[in-house]
RNA sequence: GGACCGAUGGCGAAGUGGCUAACGCGCUGGUCUGCAAAACCAGUAUUCAUGGGUUCAAAUCCCAUUCGGUCCUCCA
Protein backbone atom coordinates (compact mmCIF):
# COMPACT_ATOMS: atom_id res chain seq x y z
CA UNK A 1 0.00 0.00 0.00
CA UNK A 2 1.20 3.43 -0.99
CA UNK A 3 1.53 6.45 1.26
CA UNK A 4 -1.12 8.93 0.31
CA UNK A 5 0.39 12.74 1.04
CA UNK A 6 -0.88 16.00 0.47
CA UNK A 7 1.49 17.51 -2.91
CA UNK A 8 1.98 21.54 -2.55
CA UNK A 9 2.55 20.97 -6.39
CA UNK A 10 -0.65 19.49 -7.51
CA UNK A 11 -2.82 21.11 -4.37
CA UNK A 12 -3.89 17.60 -4.32
CA UNK A 13 -3.21 14.27 -2.07
CA UNK A 14 -1.24 11.97 -4.58
CA UNK A 15 0.21 8.44 -3.48
CA UNK A 16 4.11 9.09 -3.00
CA UNK A 17 5.99 6.53 -5.05
CA UNK A 18 9.91 6.54 -5.00
CA UNK A 19 10.94 6.67 -8.82
CA UNK A 20 14.08 4.95 -8.49
CA UNK A 21 14.89 1.33 -6.93
CA UNK A 22 12.21 1.93 -4.35
CA UNK A 23 14.22 4.33 -2.62
CA UNK A 24 12.97 7.64 -0.99
CA UNK A 25 15.24 10.46 -1.69
CA UNK A 26 14.42 12.88 -0.09
CA UNK A 27 15.16 16.80 0.49
CA UNK A 28 14.71 18.65 3.70
CA UNK A 29 15.43 22.12 4.58
CA UNK A 30 17.42 22.49 7.56
CA UNK A 31 17.90 24.55 10.33
CA UNK A 32 20.18 27.66 9.79
CA UNK A 33 22.51 27.48 12.37
CA UNK A 34 22.23 30.96 14.15
CA UNK A 35 20.55 30.38 17.67
CA UNK A 36 19.08 27.14 19.62
CA UNK A 37 16.22 25.36 17.91
CA UNK A 38 12.44 26.74 19.19
CA UNK A 39 9.54 24.15 19.27
CA UNK A 40 8.24 25.30 16.08
CA UNK A 41 11.35 24.22 14.35
CA UNK A 42 11.12 21.30 15.79
CA UNK A 43 7.62 20.63 14.83
CA UNK A 44 8.64 20.20 11.08
CA UNK A 45 11.41 18.34 11.51
CA UNK A 46 9.29 15.71 14.21
CA UNK A 47 6.52 15.26 11.52
CA UNK A 48 9.32 14.59 8.33
CA UNK A 49 10.74 12.15 11.01
CA UNK A 50 7.25 10.22 11.26
CA UNK A 51 7.30 10.38 7.35
CA UNK A 52 10.72 8.38 7.24
CA UNK A 53 9.97 6.29 9.94
CA UNK A 54 7.33 5.28 8.00
CA UNK A 55 8.09 4.90 4.83
CA UNK A 56 10.68 3.00 5.90
CA UNK A 57 8.15 0.58 7.84
CA UNK A 58 6.52 0.54 4.34
CA UNK A 59 9.33 -0.96 2.73
CA UNK A 60 11.19 1.50 1.60
CA UNK A 61 14.79 2.84 1.46
CA UNK A 62 15.63 5.86 2.47
CA UNK A 63 18.27 8.51 1.23
CA UNK A 64 17.42 11.63 3.08
CA UNK A 65 19.62 14.50 2.65
CA UNK A 66 18.97 17.75 4.92
CA UNK A 67 21.56 21.11 4.69
CA UNK A 68 22.67 22.84 7.46
CA UNK A 69 22.74 26.93 6.47
CA UNK A 70 25.94 27.57 8.34
CA UNK A 71 26.63 31.21 6.26
CA UNK A 72 23.62 33.76 6.27
CA UNK A 73 23.22 37.52 7.37
CA UNK A 74 22.27 36.39 11.20
CA UNK A 75 24.79 34.32 11.20
CA UNK A 76 27.31 36.87 10.12
CA UNK A 77 25.49 39.63 12.44
CA UNK A 78 25.67 37.18 15.73
CA UNK A 79 28.82 35.61 15.45
CA UNK A 80 30.74 39.24 14.90
CA UNK A 81 28.14 40.34 18.23
CA UNK A 82 29.76 37.46 20.22
CA UNK A 83 33.69 38.22 18.34
CA UNK A 84 33.80 34.57 17.60
CA UNK A 85 34.23 32.97 13.51
CA UNK A 86 31.67 32.03 11.94
CA UNK A 87 32.72 28.54 12.02
CA UNK A 88 33.25 28.31 15.65
CA UNK A 89 30.04 29.96 15.85
CA UNK A 90 27.96 27.59 14.00
CA UNK A 91 30.15 24.56 14.98
CA UNK A 92 28.25 25.39 18.55
CA UNK A 93 24.76 25.74 17.80
CA UNK A 94 24.77 23.05 14.81
CA UNK A 95 26.44 20.96 17.60
CA UNK A 96 23.28 21.76 19.74
CA UNK A 97 20.56 21.19 17.16
CA UNK A 98 21.71 17.47 16.58
CA UNK A 99 21.73 17.02 20.10
CA UNK A 100 18.16 18.84 20.48
CA UNK A 101 17.34 16.08 17.33
CA UNK A 102 18.70 13.34 19.55
CA UNK A 103 16.84 14.27 22.57
CA UNK A 104 13.31 14.24 20.37
CA UNK A 105 14.11 11.05 18.80
CA UNK A 106 14.52 12.50 15.21
CA UNK A 107 16.85 9.90 13.12
CA UNK A 108 19.40 11.76 11.72
CA UNK A 109 19.17 12.11 7.77
CA UNK A 110 21.02 10.10 5.63
CA UNK A 111 23.30 12.90 4.06
CA UNK A 112 23.88 16.12 6.17
CA UNK A 113 24.98 18.80 3.56
CA UNK A 114 26.73 22.24 5.25
CA UNK A 115 26.36 25.26 3.03
CA UNK A 116 29.95 26.38 3.07
CA UNK A 117 31.57 22.45 2.54
CA UNK A 118 29.68 23.02 -1.41
CA UNK A 119 30.23 26.66 -2.53
CA UNK A 120 31.97 24.96 -5.87
CA UNK A 121 28.40 23.30 -6.22
CA UNK A 122 26.76 26.64 -6.05
CA UNK A 123 29.12 28.25 -8.39
CA UNK A 124 29.14 25.65 -10.73
CA UNK A 125 25.40 25.97 -11.14
CA UNK A 126 24.92 29.90 -11.07
CA UNK A 127 27.57 29.85 -13.94
CA UNK A 128 25.68 27.93 -15.90
CA UNK A 129 22.33 29.55 -15.37
CA UNK A 130 24.78 32.90 -16.33
CA UNK A 131 25.30 31.01 -19.09
CA UNK A 132 21.92 31.08 -20.47
CA UNK A 133 21.71 34.54 -19.75
CA UNK A 134 19.71 33.65 -16.98
CA UNK A 135 21.43 34.57 -13.80
CA UNK A 136 23.45 38.26 -14.30
CA UNK A 137 25.57 39.84 -12.41
CA UNK A 138 24.99 43.56 -11.14
CA UNK A 139 27.60 46.90 -10.72
CA UNK A 140 28.19 46.00 -7.17
CA UNK A 141 29.22 42.30 -7.91
CA UNK A 142 25.84 40.36 -6.74
CA UNK A 143 24.28 37.76 -9.03
CA UNK A 144 20.38 37.72 -9.62
CA UNK A 145 18.26 35.30 -11.13
CA UNK A 146 15.94 36.35 -13.92
CA UNK A 147 12.63 35.55 -13.36
CA UNK A 148 11.21 36.80 -16.59
CA UNK A 149 13.59 33.68 -18.11
CA UNK A 150 11.41 31.18 -15.73
CA UNK A 151 7.59 31.47 -16.88
CA UNK A 152 7.00 28.62 -14.48
CA UNK A 153 7.37 31.07 -11.69
CA UNK A 154 4.93 31.03 -9.20
CA UNK A 155 3.63 27.54 -9.96
CA UNK A 156 4.49 26.20 -6.24
CA UNK A 157 3.31 28.85 -4.39
CA UNK A 158 0.15 29.40 -7.19
CA UNK A 159 1.18 33.38 -6.96
CA UNK A 160 0.55 35.23 -10.10
CA UNK A 161 3.02 38.03 -10.12
CA UNK A 162 1.72 39.82 -13.21
CA UNK A 163 2.12 43.30 -11.84
CA UNK A 164 2.59 43.92 -8.03
CA UNK A 165 0.33 43.02 -5.48
CA UNK A 166 -0.83 45.70 -3.44
CA UNK A 167 0.50 46.36 -0.48
CA UNK A 168 3.61 43.98 -0.89
CA UNK A 169 6.93 45.38 0.37
CA UNK A 170 9.40 45.88 -2.58
CA UNK A 171 12.98 46.30 -1.70
CA UNK A 172 14.03 49.95 -2.70
CA UNK A 173 17.51 49.25 -1.66
CA UNK A 174 18.50 46.64 -4.78
CA UNK A 175 18.10 49.21 -7.58
CA UNK A 176 20.42 47.78 -9.52
CA UNK A 177 18.42 44.48 -10.73
CA UNK A 178 16.58 44.85 -13.56
CA UNK A 179 13.01 43.03 -11.91
CA UNK A 180 11.89 43.93 -8.09
CA UNK A 181 11.49 40.19 -7.56
CA UNK A 182 14.75 38.86 -9.33
CA UNK A 183 16.24 37.40 -6.21
CA UNK A 184 20.21 36.79 -5.20
CA UNK A 185 22.08 34.17 -6.05
CA UNK A 186 25.35 35.40 -5.05
CA UNK A 187 26.15 38.41 -2.94
CA UNK A 188 28.92 40.74 -3.28
CA UNK A 189 31.05 40.60 0.13
CA UNK A 190 30.87 43.43 2.54
CA UNK A 191 33.49 45.17 4.28
CA UNK A 192 34.53 42.32 7.32
CA UNK A 193 32.04 39.55 6.06
CA UNK A 194 33.22 36.16 5.44
CA UNK A 195 33.82 35.60 1.82
CA UNK A 196 34.80 33.09 -0.61
CA UNK A 197 36.90 34.26 -3.79
CA UNK A 198 35.47 32.21 -6.93
CA UNK A 199 34.97 32.74 -10.46
CA UNK A 200 31.84 34.84 -9.62
CA UNK A 201 33.64 37.10 -7.95
CA UNK A 202 34.53 37.45 -3.75
CA UNK A 203 31.35 37.13 -2.05
CA UNK A 204 29.04 34.42 -0.07
CA UNK A 205 25.87 32.37 -1.52
CA UNK A 206 22.05 33.62 -1.32
CA UNK A 207 19.95 31.80 0.74
CA UNK A 208 18.45 29.96 -2.02
CA UNK A 209 21.18 28.44 -3.83
CA UNK A 210 22.57 26.18 -1.35
CA UNK A 211 19.61 23.81 -1.65
CA UNK A 212 19.46 23.53 -5.02
CA UNK A 213 22.75 23.11 -5.32
CA UNK A 214 23.27 20.36 -2.88
CA UNK A 215 19.56 18.31 -3.68
CA UNK A 216 20.77 17.85 -6.92
CA UNK A 217 24.29 16.87 -6.08
CA UNK A 218 22.96 14.39 -4.05
CA UNK A 219 19.79 13.19 -5.34
CA UNK A 220 19.88 14.08 -8.91
CA UNK A 221 18.22 16.40 -11.24
CA UNK A 222 14.77 14.96 -10.31
CA UNK A 223 13.89 13.45 -6.36
CA UNK A 224 10.53 11.98 -5.22
CA UNK A 225 9.95 14.87 -2.13
CA UNK A 226 10.89 18.07 -0.90
CA UNK A 227 10.25 19.22 3.11
CA UNK A 228 9.84 22.16 4.89
CA UNK A 229 8.16 24.58 6.68
CA UNK A 230 4.71 26.14 5.31
CA UNK A 231 6.60 29.35 5.29
CA UNK A 232 8.97 27.97 3.45
CA UNK A 233 6.55 27.66 0.13
CA UNK A 234 7.41 31.04 -0.82
CA UNK A 235 9.74 32.25 -1.31
CA UNK A 236 12.38 29.82 -0.84
CA UNK A 237 10.92 26.55 -2.54
CA UNK A 238 9.48 28.57 -5.52
CA UNK A 239 12.97 29.95 -5.87
CA UNK A 240 14.57 26.62 -5.62
CA UNK A 241 12.63 25.23 -8.38
CA UNK A 242 13.55 28.45 -10.19
CA UNK A 243 17.45 28.14 -9.81
CA UNK A 244 17.28 23.88 -10.80
CA UNK A 245 14.63 23.77 -13.05
CA UNK A 246 16.26 26.81 -15.06
CA UNK A 247 19.52 24.99 -15.27
CA UNK A 248 18.43 21.14 -15.61
CA UNK A 249 15.32 21.64 -17.37
CA UNK A 250 13.40 18.72 -15.50
CA UNK A 251 11.20 18.91 -12.53
CA UNK A 252 13.16 19.31 -9.28
CA UNK A 253 10.97 16.89 -6.67
CA UNK A 254 7.70 15.46 -7.77
CA UNK A 255 6.23 15.66 -3.86
CA UNK A 256 6.45 18.72 -2.08
CA UNK A 257 5.68 18.12 1.91
CA UNK A 258 4.82 21.63 4.19
CA UNK A 259 4.50 21.01 7.63
CA UNK A 260 1.96 24.17 9.28
CA UNK A 261 3.07 26.33 12.16
CA UNK A 262 1.92 26.07 14.89
CA UNK A 263 0.35 28.64 17.70
CA UNK A 264 1.49 28.64 21.36
CA UNK A 265 -1.19 28.51 24.39
CA UNK A 266 -3.70 29.76 21.33
CA UNK A 267 -1.40 32.89 19.70
CA UNK A 268 1.21 33.08 17.30
CA UNK A 269 4.87 32.43 18.96
CA UNK A 270 6.98 35.16 19.01
CA UNK A 271 9.48 36.78 21.42
CA UNK A 272 6.99 39.60 21.80
CA UNK A 273 4.11 37.73 23.05
CA UNK A 274 6.14 36.08 25.79
CA UNK A 275 5.66 32.53 23.94
CA UNK A 276 8.88 31.87 22.22
CA UNK A 277 10.09 28.51 23.80
CA UNK A 278 13.39 26.50 22.90
CA UNK A 279 13.71 22.80 23.28
CA UNK A 280 15.94 23.57 26.12
CA UNK A 281 13.49 26.40 28.10
CA UNK A 282 10.67 23.09 28.02
CA UNK A 283 13.16 20.76 29.50
CA UNK A 284 14.56 23.28 32.08
CA UNK A 285 10.37 23.68 33.12
CA UNK A 286 10.72 19.82 33.70
CA UNK A 287 8.70 18.85 31.10
CA UNK A 288 9.77 15.02 29.04
CA UNK A 289 11.44 14.96 26.14
CA UNK A 290 8.96 12.51 24.72
CA UNK A 291 5.70 14.38 26.09
CA UNK A 292 7.20 17.22 23.47
CA UNK A 293 7.39 14.72 21.09
CA UNK A 294 4.37 13.05 21.41
CA UNK A 295 1.96 16.23 21.74
CA UNK A 296 3.98 18.12 18.51
CA UNK A 297 3.04 14.37 16.93
CA UNK A 298 -0.34 14.27 17.90
CA UNK A 299 -2.29 16.71 15.50
CA UNK A 300 -1.50 15.80 12.38
CA UNK A 301 1.13 17.50 10.00
CA UNK A 302 -1.14 19.72 8.06
CA UNK A 303 -3.16 21.04 10.90
CA UNK A 304 -2.45 24.60 12.56
CA UNK A 305 -1.66 23.00 15.97
CA UNK A 306 -1.82 24.78 19.79
CA UNK A 307 1.04 23.85 21.61
CA UNK A 308 0.40 24.30 25.25
CA UNK A 309 2.11 23.48 29.00
CA UNK A 310 -1.59 21.05 29.66
CA UNK A 311 -1.04 19.63 26.61
CA UNK A 312 2.53 18.40 27.59
CA UNK A 313 0.79 17.32 31.01
CA UNK A 314 -1.49 15.35 28.98
CA UNK A 315 0.79 14.04 27.08
CA UNK A 316 3.25 12.82 29.97
CA UNK A 317 0.43 10.86 30.86
CA UNK A 318 -0.75 9.39 27.54
CA UNK A 319 2.62 8.15 27.37
CA UNK A 320 2.51 6.66 30.74
CA UNK A 321 -0.41 4.65 30.41
CA UNK A 322 0.95 3.12 27.18
CA UNK A 323 4.49 2.62 28.67
CA UNK A 324 2.33 0.63 31.97
CA UNK A 325 0.58 -1.76 29.52
CA UNK A 326 3.81 -2.49 27.69
CA UNK A 327 5.66 -3.19 31.19
CA UNK A 328 2.25 -5.07 31.90
CA UNK A 329 2.94 -7.23 28.93
CA UNK A 330 6.54 -7.84 29.68
CA UNK A 331 5.95 -8.85 33.27
CA UNK A 332 2.73 -10.95 33.31
CA UNK A 333 2.16 -14.88 33.28
CA UNK A 334 -0.43 -15.37 31.01
CA UNK A 335 -2.11 -18.68 30.60
CA UNK A 336 -1.60 -20.52 27.46
CA UNK A 337 -3.92 -20.31 24.14
CA UNK A 338 -4.91 -17.86 22.26
CA UNK A 339 -8.10 -15.80 22.21
CA UNK A 340 -9.63 -15.04 18.68
CA UNK A 341 -11.29 -12.33 19.29
CA UNK A 342 -8.54 -10.49 20.78
CA UNK A 343 -6.01 -11.61 17.98
CA UNK A 344 -8.69 -10.77 15.73
CA UNK A 345 -9.11 -6.95 16.99
CA UNK A 346 -5.78 -7.00 16.75
CA UNK A 347 -5.04 -7.56 13.79
CA UNK A 348 -8.14 -5.12 12.49
CA UNK A 349 -5.84 -2.37 14.73
CA UNK A 350 -2.96 -2.84 12.44
CA UNK A 351 -5.15 -2.78 9.91
CA UNK A 352 -6.20 1.22 11.13
CA UNK A 353 -2.90 1.83 11.99
CA UNK A 354 -1.50 1.72 9.13
CA UNK A 355 -4.13 3.29 7.39
CA UNK A 356 -4.19 6.30 9.39
CA UNK A 357 -0.80 6.63 8.31
CA UNK A 358 -0.84 6.06 4.25
CA UNK A 359 -3.75 8.46 4.65
CA UNK A 360 -1.87 11.88 4.63
CA UNK A 361 0.12 10.79 7.86
CA UNK A 362 -2.86 10.63 9.80
CA UNK A 363 -1.20 10.57 13.19
CA UNK A 364 -4.21 11.60 15.50
CA UNK A 365 -5.64 8.87 14.21
CA UNK A 366 -2.66 6.09 13.88
CA UNK A 367 -2.48 7.21 17.58
CA UNK A 368 -6.07 6.37 18.29
CA UNK A 369 -6.04 2.76 16.98
CA UNK A 370 -2.95 1.57 19.66
CA UNK A 371 -5.15 3.48 22.66
CA UNK A 372 -8.34 1.03 21.19
CA UNK A 373 -5.48 -1.54 21.44
CA UNK A 374 -4.49 -0.97 25.05
CA UNK A 375 -7.77 -0.51 26.29
CA UNK A 376 -9.21 -3.76 25.17
CA UNK A 377 -6.29 -5.31 26.20
CA UNK A 378 -6.03 -4.40 29.18
CA UNK A 379 -9.77 -5.28 29.81
CA UNK A 380 -8.98 -8.55 28.62
CA UNK A 381 -5.62 -9.08 30.61
CA UNK A 382 -8.55 -8.08 34.00
CA UNK A 383 -11.08 -10.58 32.84
CA UNK A 384 -8.02 -13.25 32.06
CA UNK A 385 -8.96 -13.27 27.78
CA UNK A 386 -5.20 -12.24 27.10
CA UNK A 387 -3.59 -15.68 26.75
CA UNK A 388 -0.17 -16.33 26.29
CA UNK A 389 -0.62 -16.99 22.15
CA UNK A 390 -2.17 -13.16 22.05
CA UNK A 391 1.44 -11.33 23.34
CA UNK A 392 3.29 -11.72 20.18
CA UNK A 393 1.11 -9.99 18.14
CA UNK A 394 0.08 -7.16 20.48
CA UNK A 395 3.72 -6.60 21.06
CA UNK A 396 4.68 -6.37 17.29
CA UNK A 397 1.77 -3.37 16.98
CA UNK A 398 3.31 -2.13 20.00
CA UNK A 399 6.44 -2.29 18.20
CA UNK A 400 5.15 -0.85 14.61
CA UNK A 401 3.95 2.29 16.56
CA UNK A 402 6.67 2.75 18.23
CA UNK A 403 9.32 2.25 15.37
CA UNK A 404 7.08 5.98 14.12
CA UNK A 405 6.47 7.66 17.16
CA UNK A 406 9.14 6.07 19.26
CA UNK A 407 7.72 7.13 22.40
CA UNK A 408 7.84 3.75 24.80
CA UNK A 409 11.40 3.73 25.11
CA UNK A 410 11.94 5.77 28.42
CA UNK A 411 14.92 8.45 27.73
CA UNK A 412 13.42 11.09 29.44
CA UNK A 413 16.25 11.15 32.82
CA UNK A 414 19.02 11.09 30.47
CA UNK A 415 17.98 14.08 28.01
CA UNK A 416 16.92 15.78 31.51
CA UNK A 417 20.33 15.14 32.88
CA UNK A 418 22.09 16.44 29.81
CA UNK A 419 20.13 19.43 29.68
CA UNK A 420 20.73 20.44 33.17
CA UNK A 421 24.46 19.61 32.50
CA UNK A 422 24.61 22.37 29.44
CA UNK A 423 22.58 24.65 31.53
CA UNK A 424 24.97 24.18 34.47
CA UNK A 425 27.93 24.93 31.75
CA UNK A 426 26.01 28.13 30.42
CA UNK A 427 25.17 29.70 33.58
CA UNK A 428 21.54 29.47 33.56
CA UNK A 429 20.59 26.85 36.39
CA UNK A 430 18.61 29.24 37.78
CA UNK A 431 16.16 28.70 34.85
CA UNK A 432 15.57 24.97 35.78
CA UNK A 433 12.30 24.47 37.89
CA UNK A 434 13.92 23.32 41.85
CA UNK A 435 12.09 20.40 42.11
CA UNK A 436 13.50 19.52 38.98
CA UNK A 437 17.23 19.35 40.07
CA UNK A 438 16.33 18.36 43.37
CA UNK A 439 14.63 15.52 41.50
CA UNK A 440 17.39 14.57 39.87
CA UNK A 441 20.09 14.70 42.27
CA UNK A 442 17.88 11.61 44.09
CA UNK A 443 19.89 8.73 42.98
CA UNK A 444 18.06 5.36 42.11
CA UNK A 445 19.65 3.65 44.94
CA UNK A 446 18.55 6.44 47.38
CA UNK A 447 14.66 5.54 46.18
CA UNK A 448 14.96 2.07 45.98
CA UNK A 449 16.29 1.98 49.51
CA UNK A 450 13.20 4.04 50.43
CA UNK A 451 11.05 1.71 49.14
CA UNK A 452 12.41 -1.48 50.02
CA UNK A 453 11.91 -0.03 53.60
CA UNK A 454 8.02 1.02 53.00
CA UNK A 455 7.64 -2.17 52.11
CA UNK A 456 9.09 -4.05 55.13
CA UNK A 457 6.65 -1.14 56.91
CA UNK A 458 3.99 -2.35 55.33
CA UNK A 459 4.50 -6.47 55.78
CA UNK A 460 4.93 -5.26 59.38
CA UNK A 461 1.79 -3.59 59.14
CA UNK A 462 2.85 -0.35 59.81
CA UNK A 463 0.74 1.73 57.16
CA UNK A 464 1.81 4.98 58.95
CA UNK A 465 5.75 4.40 58.39
CA UNK A 466 4.72 3.39 55.00
CA UNK A 467 2.48 6.24 54.10
CA UNK A 468 4.92 8.07 55.18
CA UNK A 469 7.58 7.33 52.77
CA UNK A 470 5.41 6.97 50.10
CA UNK A 471 4.68 10.93 50.99
CA UNK A 472 8.25 11.71 51.06
CA UNK A 473 9.06 10.29 47.73
CA UNK A 474 5.78 11.70 46.06
CA UNK A 475 7.17 14.93 46.78
CA UNK A 476 10.49 14.35 45.22
CA UNK A 477 8.69 13.13 42.12
CA UNK A 478 8.53 9.71 42.51
CA UNK A 479 5.49 7.08 42.07
CA UNK A 480 5.27 4.39 44.00
CA UNK A 481 2.69 1.49 42.39
CA UNK A 482 1.75 -2.06 44.24
CA UNK A 483 1.38 -4.68 42.20
CA UNK A 484 0.42 -8.24 42.25
CA UNK A 485 4.29 -8.92 41.18
CA UNK A 486 6.05 -6.44 43.88
CA UNK A 487 6.34 -2.87 43.98
CA UNK A 488 7.45 -0.52 41.26
CA UNK A 489 8.01 2.52 41.43
CA UNK A 490 8.38 5.73 38.48
CA UNK A 491 9.44 9.27 37.83
CA UNK A 492 6.30 11.69 37.53
C1' G B 1 -5.30 45.58 0.64
C1' G B 2 -4.74 40.58 -2.12
C1' A B 3 -4.28 35.03 -2.02
C1' C B 4 -4.97 30.74 0.99
C1' C B 5 -6.19 27.70 5.47
C1' G B 6 -8.91 26.86 9.99
C1' A B 7 -13.05 27.27 14.14
C1' U B 8 -15.84 20.19 16.94
C1' G B 9 -17.16 18.43 24.74
C1' G B 10 -13.81 21.17 30.72
C1' C B 11 -8.94 20.86 27.59
C1' G B 12 -6.28 18.73 23.15
C1' A B 13 -8.20 16.52 18.86
C1' A B 14 -10.15 12.80 14.65
C1' G B 15 -14.04 12.72 11.46
C1' U B 16 -15.35 16.44 5.51
C1' G B 17 -22.79 14.17 2.84
C1' G B 18 -26.14 9.01 5.69
C1' C B 19 -25.07 3.63 11.76
C1' U B 20 -25.33 5.80 19.06
C1' A B 21 -19.62 12.47 16.78
C1' A B 22 -13.17 8.39 17.30
C1' C B 23 -9.00 8.78 20.56
C1' G B 24 -6.13 11.07 24.67
C1' C B 25 -6.25 14.01 29.13
C1' G B 26 -9.42 15.74 33.05
C1' C B 27 -13.67 15.17 36.18
C1' U B 28 -17.75 12.07 38.87
C1' G B 29 -19.40 7.22 40.65
C1' G B 30 -18.26 1.92 41.03
C1' U B 31 -14.84 -2.71 41.10
C1' C B 32 -9.91 -3.92 43.07
C1' U B 33 -6.59 -2.21 47.35
C1' G B 34 -4.81 -1.62 54.49
C1' C B 35 -5.16 3.24 51.97
C1' A B 36 -3.35 4.61 47.34
C1' A B 37 -1.45 3.75 42.35
C1' A B 38 -2.29 0.94 37.92
C1' A B 39 -6.30 -1.38 35.38
C1' C B 40 -11.40 -2.13 34.20
C1' C B 41 -16.76 -0.64 34.10
C1' A B 42 -20.41 3.43 33.96
C1' G B 43 -21.30 8.66 33.34
C1' U B 44 -19.39 13.19 31.27
C1' A B 45 -21.07 17.40 23.26
C1' U B 46 -29.27 15.56 21.37
C1' U B 47 -24.41 18.57 19.12
C1' C B 48 -19.87 20.47 15.65
C1' A B 49 -18.01 29.62 15.84
C1' U B 50 -22.68 32.64 14.39
C1' G B 51 -26.69 33.59 10.80
C1' G B 52 -28.95 32.07 6.31
C1' G B 53 -29.32 28.46 2.17
C1' U B 54 -28.94 23.56 -0.86
C1' U B 55 -30.48 18.31 0.05
C1' C B 56 -34.80 12.86 1.57
C1' A B 57 -30.27 13.56 4.69
C1' A B 58 -24.98 18.52 6.67
C1' A B 59 -20.04 18.92 11.75
C1' U B 60 -19.27 17.62 6.52
C1' C B 61 -21.67 21.39 0.42
C1' C B 62 -22.87 27.00 -0.70
C1' C B 63 -23.17 32.35 0.94
C1' A B 64 -22.41 36.06 4.69
C1' U B 65 -20.42 37.56 9.45
C1' U B 66 -16.97 37.12 13.63
C1' C B 67 -12.42 35.26 15.37
C1' G B 68 -7.43 32.74 14.71
C1' G B 69 -3.28 31.48 11.37
C1' U B 70 0.12 31.46 6.83
C1' C B 71 2.13 33.94 2.60
C1' C B 72 2.65 38.64 -0.40
C1' U B 73 11.65 38.92 -0.41
C1' C B 74 16.08 35.44 3.74
C1' C B 75 10.83 33.28 9.65
C1' A B 76 10.02 25.90 10.58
Amino acid sequence: MAIDLFNTLGGRVEALVPQHDNELRMYCCGPTVYDYGHIGNFRTFLHVDVLRRFAALKGMKLKHVMNVTDVDDKIIRNAAAANMPIGEYTAKFERAFFEDMDALGVQRPEIIARATENIGDMVTLIEKLASEDIAYKTEDGSWYFRIARFPDYGKLSKKDFDGIEDGARVDVDEYEKDAARDFALWKAVKPNEHSWDTSLGVGRPGWHIECSAMAMKHLGPTFDLHAGGEDLTFPHHENEIAQSEAASHVPLAKHWFHVRFLLVEGKKMSKSEGNFYTLRDLLLKGYRASAIRFLLLSVPYRHQMNFTFEGLTESANAIDRLRTFARRLDKTEFAAGEDAGLAALTVEKQRLFDAALSNDLNTAEARAAIFDLVRAANSAADTGTLLAGNVASIRDLLARFDSVFDVLTDRDQRVTRDALAWAEAEGRLGEAAPELVASSSFSEEEIQKLVDERTLAKKQRNFARADAIRKELAEKGILIEDGKDGVSWKRK
